[in-house]
DNA sequence: GAGCGATTAATTTTT
DNA sequence: TTAATCGCTC
């Protein structure tokens, strides 16, 4: 072990040496942050502080793990293990689980995720017969969610003036109705969305004193990670397990605040010196992160804000590169940029693949440099995006799992029923549920004893066999047998098509996810327990798989990742991409200060994730939509000094379009504009022949020139096998060709342009 | 009740 | 451009 208070500069150690009461940290980007924090709780439990008495809260379980992980090495011992670390969401999941049954919850309730709910939003919307052209169901969660994170539940959004007002604004008359609905349903359940989590842990604790008693003495140090995040409900939840002992250490840096489109208020990190009496504030403004250049940038560009909290960045890091700017034609330009400029500094300076980050404000526009980096064979992960458990087939088999814990759940009874296809149609499946409503039973209720169709009685004694499997096997048992008997993995595996495959991969690595979980030893203090309900709520709450797997820090891959989820890391070099008026700042908070202000504490967090190196790039016109759009420099971009720019530094627009390649990255880029469409057209392809059997290329498969192909000539193509050319049409830039693949595909007609055949000789 | 082709709607950020 | 939904046919 060694001193763990060493190396920490004096703020850094006022903070991890202030004892009692409560403490706010003010922490700029780079400032050492988590380091305060995991080392205040390694000397709080140096010093006598039980493990069990310190609750950390954190946004990510990224964050969580990263922190329980830090204080373990700064003890030197397993300790940290017996500690209250992880999101919100997952300790109030873990706390609801057991105090579920107070609020008329089944603890081993479901938590549903974005598109579980929208589900039911749907439903209700159809059932009330409203328009959902009118009454969106992403835009009802949406505000669903912001009043439960104003901690106004159905009966006080009735009453609210000001949300009544509003909607009535919007012309949509019935939300109160709907959210009234929405609760109930989720109710009848026995489910909780993500917002609930921490509503109903906030009901809880304000409707039994008890309860909110038994968690004030627990935990008598309460630390809460990126403060400046929370919402009200966050908030209040806090404010009452801290109320006794006011033993609460905020963390938190207002110039970061980036998540008010999910509830959070500045309000709470800017008063929280209101808030308690004695509050002892510190402010960590060394950066260790990155070059003068960048805080120099990063300080100009929060400047243009009006409101924070006083405070200036400094490093004494060494002054390092300007920052390069550079201008493109399209998007599809910027992303051969990006990769060709990663591909030189690799060269050049000897950078390793995951020392680069693409950074975006939205997902979409992830596309283009996957495409180039896909190109110049850069090795590259995508973050975010549709996550593992989003997929249909996994999703299937989860809902499966779902209902067999909990039957009260009537959207996953819904999906499952009839897949694999046995026969329930919707007409049967709507009867039970009208049924249900009338005698205010759920579905289940209504066919658990006998239901009338011995198709759904099949499946009533199959859910039946899986429960009575609950108790005595573990999580890896019960879903094996449910994926074997329900028929589910036998349709996959009889699928051999491509998209077949990948799903039935996707599937077996499910079940492997829940064999590691029934494999992993528990932690010290926390209840053995394997079942499948607890693997559930486990994986409920994260939202990637691989988070979860070995040491991302290893895998050598260039990051792309949206500037929301690329907060908290840090890259030698980075690349804040797509600035444009627009889309950053996004057309959406364009009209008033505060989105304004927002996007650009957005743009803020991007810049200060390099260490080293610092890209801003842009388009001219980008499609959208299928169409192209021409876009103006973003604001933000005149925020950056000309003292710290590159503009010298030119882009793909000043480059001959298809002339002679410049330099090395130039000849890597020869062939892009040809290449894009293939992906696209393989998968289209791919598609119109799901129900076919999929052609193993040969082993020396390559493709041959179309300029040298005839009528009458055999081929091989690599999904539809081999076949005969049996006509040729169009011009020389688009020569379509009557290929007979024979039984199985027939006669395709293929564009040569794009397809890859190779002549048989 | 299932499968297919045609129409249309969508892009802000996420636990 | 792409994904999802709709509506038609078997």
């Amino acid at each position: 072990m060694y001193n763990y208070l060493e190396g920490l500069n004096e703020p850094q150690r006022v903070a991890v040496e202030h004892r009692d009461g409560p403490i706010m940290i003010i922490a700029g980007a780079g400032s050492g942050k988590t380091k305060v924090l995991t080392t205040r709780i390694a000397h709080l439990m140096k010093n006598g502080v039980d493990a069990f008495n310190i609750l950390a809260l954190t946004f990510t379980n990224k964050a969580a793990a990263e922190m329980k992980e830090r204080v373990e090495k700064a003890l030197g011992n397993s300790e940290a293990r017996n500690l209250y670390i992880g999101t919100f969401h997952s300790i109030f999941a873990r706390i609801l689980r057991v105090e579920a049954p107070k609020l008329g919850y089944p603890s081993n309730f479901t938590i549903y995720d974005t598109d579980d709910a929208k589900g039911v939003i749907k439903d209700i919307v159809k059932q009330m017969n409203l328009d959902d052209k009118h009454y969106k169901p992403a835009y009802i969660l949406n505000r669903i969610s912001a009043a439960k994170n104003g901690l106004i539940g159905p009966a006080a959004y009735r009453v609210d003036s000001a949300i009544q007002m509003e909607d009535a604004k919007s012309q949509r008359h019935r939300m109160a109705d709907i959210y009234d609905a929405y609760t109930n349903q989720c109710f009848k359940n026995g489910a909780m969305d993500f917002d609930d989590l921490l509503f109903k842990m906030h009901t809880l604790l304000t409707t039994f004193s008890d309860v909110l008693a038994k968690y004030q003495q627990r935990f008598h140090y309460v630390l809460i990670d990126e403060y400046q995040d929370t919402n009200a409900a966050q908030y209040s939840i806090i404010k009452l397990l801290g109320a006794v002992r006011e033993n609460i250490c905020v963390v938190g840096d207002d110039a970061q605040s980036i998540y008010s489109f999910r509830g959070a208020t500045v309000q709470n990190i800017l008063q929280f010196q209101d808030d308690y009496d004695d509050v002892k504030v510190v402010k960590l403004e060394q950066n260790y992160r990155s070059s003068q250049n960048i805080i120099n940038v990063a300080n100009n560009v929060i400047g243009n804000n009006q409101h924070q909290i006083p405070k200036e960045l400094w490093t004494s890091n060494k002054e390092g590169e300007k920052i390069m700017l550079a201008r493109t034609m399209t998007d599809n330009d910027e992303g051969k940029f990006v990769a060709d400029a990663i591909k030189e500094m690799q060269m050049r300076n000897h950078y390793a693949n995951k020392d680069f980050a693409i950074l975006y404000r939205t997902n979409a526009q992830s596309r283009a440099f996957e495409e180039s980096l896909r190109r110049m064979n850069i090795p590259y992960k995508l973050y975010g995006g549709v996550s593992f458990y989003q997929r249909k087939e996994v999703k299937d088999y989860l809902a499966y799992l779902r209902l067999v814990v909990n039957t009260r759940d009537e959207e996953n009874l819904k999906r499952i029923i009839n897949v694999p296809a046995r026969g329930i149609g919707n007409t049967t499946v709507l009867k039970y549920i009208s049924a249900a409503n009338e005698h205010q039973r759920t579905v289940w209720e209504i066919i658990e004893n006998g239901s009338g169709n011995p198709k759904v009685d099949g499946f009533v004694q199959m859910i039946k066999g899986f429960q009575s499997m609950l108790e005595s096997k573990n999580a890896y048992d019960v879903a094996f047998a449910i994926g074997k008997y329900s028929g589910l993995v036998a349709e996959l595996y009889n699928d051999k098509t491509v998209e077949g495959l990948a799903r039935y991969e996707n599937v077996q690595e499910l079940l492997n996810s829940i064999k590691e979980f029934t494999e992993t030893p528990d932690e010290e203090g926390e209840i053995l327990d394997k079942s499948l309900g607890s693997y559930l709520q486990q994986i409920s709450l994260q939202t990637d798989v691989e988070n979860n797997k070995g040491k991302e820090e290893d895998i050598d891959v260039v990051k792309l990742m949206t500037i929301h989820s690329a907060k908290g890391l840090e890259f030698p070099c980075v690349f804040v991409v797509g600035l444009e008026e627009t889309l950053f700042p996004s057309s959406m908070s364009l009209y008033d200060r505060a989105g304004l202000e927002e996007e650009r504490r957005l743009f803020y967090v991007a810049i200060t994730r390099a260490k080293e190196r610092l890209w801003v790039t842009y388009a001219n016109s980008r499609y959208r939509f299928g169409t192209l759009v021409n876009n103006d420099e973003s604001r933000f971009v005149q925020e950056i000094p000309l003292a710290y720019l590159d503009r010298t530094f030119t882009g793909a627009s000043n480059r001959p379009q298809n002339g002679p390649a410049k330099g090395v990255s130039g000849m890597l880029n020869q062939n892009f504009d040809k290449v894009p469409s293939l992906k696209k057209l393989a998968d289209k392809l791919a598609t119109s022949t799901a129900s076919q059997k999929v052609h193993t290329p040969s082993a020396d498969f390559t493709a041959d020139d179309a300029g040298d192909m005839s009528i009458g000539m055999k081929v091989e193509h690599q999904k539809f096998g081999f076949g005969t050319i049996l006509t040729l049409e169009g011009g020389a830039n688009n020569r379509i060709a009557g290929i007979d693949f024979g039984e199985g595909h027939g006669v395709k007609k293929i564009m040569l342009n794009y397809a890859k055949l190779k002549i048989v000789k």
